[in-house]
Order: C-alpha cells, then sequence, then structure tokens
DNA sequence: AAAATATAGTTGATAATGTCTACTATATTT
DNA sequence: AAATATAGTAGACATTATCAACTATATTTT
C-alpha cells in the first residue's frame, strides 16, 4: 500500500525539520513536551484525562509530561472545585511565551513544505485526512 | 497550523491501528522490525546502508534492527564480493511468509480508512504527500 | 445509606524507538 | 603512500510509549 509509505515517510520528514528547528531555537523541550503544551493552549478547560484521549496516548505518559512541564513552571495545575480528582491545566506566562515560538517554527517548516500549493489543495487534503482519521477509529 | 495536526493524528490512530492487529495476529515483531523487514522486500540490492537513508533514519538503529532479524533467521545477510565491508540482505523464506502476513494487515487497515473514497482523490492525496515531503527535504 | 463500579491521576517497571560518538575495517581519492 | 570517505559495529543514552497496580474521589446500583 502506497499510501503508508508515504504518509509515513512524510511525517518523518516534518518531525526530522520540526525536531532540526527546534534544536536551532533556545527552546529546550522534547516535542512530546511542546506538543502537550499546544494541546493544553488549544483544548478549552483541559485536564490530563481530555489530553490523553485527543492525543490518543497512555494517561500515564501525559500525565508524567505534565509533572515535568509543572516542575518547570510552564504548566499551571488548577483543582477542579466539582471534582477532587481532576485538575484544569492553563499555561503560565512563560508557558504562553514558549509555544508561541514553537508555533512560529512549527508554522515555517510546514509553510516550507505547502510552499507553491494552491490552498483549495491542501484544504482537500486537510479533508481527506479527517475522513481517514475517523474512519479509523470508527470500525465497520 | 491545522496540517500538522492533522497528519500526526492520522499517523498515530494507522500505527495504532496496525499493532492492534499485529498482536492480534501469530506475528511476534515490533512495527519497526517489520517494517525493516517490508523494506528489504522492497529494496533492491538492499545493504544496511540503502535501508538507514530510505528509511531515514540512524545507521546504527537499522543495522541493529538487521543483527536482530538475522538472529532470528527472517533476513540473509551476503557478503558484497566487490566490496568487503557491505552486505546484500535478502528475505530467508519464513521472513517472506511474515512479510506476507503483515502486508495483509496494513492492507486490511489502510483498506478501511480509505473506504468509500474515489480512487482519484486517494491518488491526489498520494501525490500531494509526495510533493511535501520533496518540498521539505530539498530546502529553498 | 451502603456496596459496587467507574474515573482521574500517580507510580514503577519495562518495551520500543531514535540519536550520538567513537571505533574497526575496507575503499577511494589525492 | 597518505589522506579521506564509507559500511558496519558497539556503547551510552534520550525519548516515546505501554501496562499493571494503586489511591482517592465520584457515580451508580441495590
Amino acid at each position: 500500500m502506497e499510501l503508508s509509505e508515504a504518509l509515513f515517510s512524510l511525517l518523518h520528514g516534518i518531525k526530522h525539520q520540526i525536531i532540526q528547528q527546534v534544536k536551532q531555537s533556545d527552546l529546550d523541550l522534547s516535542l512530546m513536551h511542546l506538543k502537550t503544551l499546544k494541546m493544553i493552549s488549544m483544548i478549552e478547560l483541559c485536564t490530563g484525562q481530555k489530553l490523553a484521549s485527543l492525543i490518543g496516548r497512555d494517561k500515564a505518559q501525559i500525565n508524567r509530561l505534565i509533572k515535568e512541564l509543572v516542575n518547570q513552571e510552564l504548566v499551571i495545575k488548577t483543582q477542579d472545585e466539582n471534582d477532587g480528582r481532576s485538575y484544569f491545566l492553563s499555561l503560565s506566562k512563560h508557558g504562553l511565551e514558549l509555544i508561541a515560538k514553537f508555533n512560529e517554527i512549527e508554522n515555517k517548516v510546514l509553510n516550507n513544505m505547502a510552499r507553491d500549493i494552491p490552498p483549495e489543495d491542501i484544504s482537500a487534503f486537510i479533508e481527506l485526512a479527517k475522513v481517514f482519521k475517523k474512519n479509523l477509529t470508527i470500525e465497520y
């Protein structure tokens, strides 16, 4: 299946480029830490559980990442007053600054990758990727 | 950048599904071992070096995988008679059998993912992925 | 209200994946 | 012959991912 190789190869290339760019910047965080920060900035009333299920990874991994980000004072945990087990996650000022830099890097890499491609082709690509993803999770 | 999230999420979904299917089969190999086997079956006069640069990963990692596959008698190393440093890689009978099973699993997952999508849309998707990949590696 | 079940987060162990550096041996270029 | 490059190997380590067991709190069932 050619589709599989094309996707694996593309993703590995994107990751590689982003990691290189991050290394050359003053962001001293791993890709997963940055992606976790980014998701926290995007998810409304984010909790560890929500994050884990949206990123689609083990809650143990995610909560460990969160813990490290909290230790670095990039993420703030606030107790949910209606549920003693749960904490809301948000970015500190410093976390927001970092994620702004990371978004810049990501945009740079992705814009370079998509240079000279008509926007409607890119939209079609994204839409198809979403359908693929939905088909994967909803088994028939 | 929406494109980035769509791709990361899709790839993680595909990997997850394939790993689940492999677990339920009698294939007792990691995804990277299987991908390495598969690439060896696809590359003409395959060597460790070729493999590493085509998969786009560290030659140390790749040669370690190869070593394990040779130990399991799935891959055969043959000395290159024109270059004392280099070995040609090929699959044993057992390796060929395993990779046939893996291809079946991969096809099953990918076909499910791409169900009900017109073939020309899928082709366009693959072509765009290839252009993206090329743009990534050829910096402007 | 008490018991059973489910959920959020934590911890420990371990597997899988990926990278870097240094090294040996052979090839190629100068 | 010397310098440089390449293929593969080995050690150390970082990153990413999963599993199972556990605590504490919530929710559902009886």
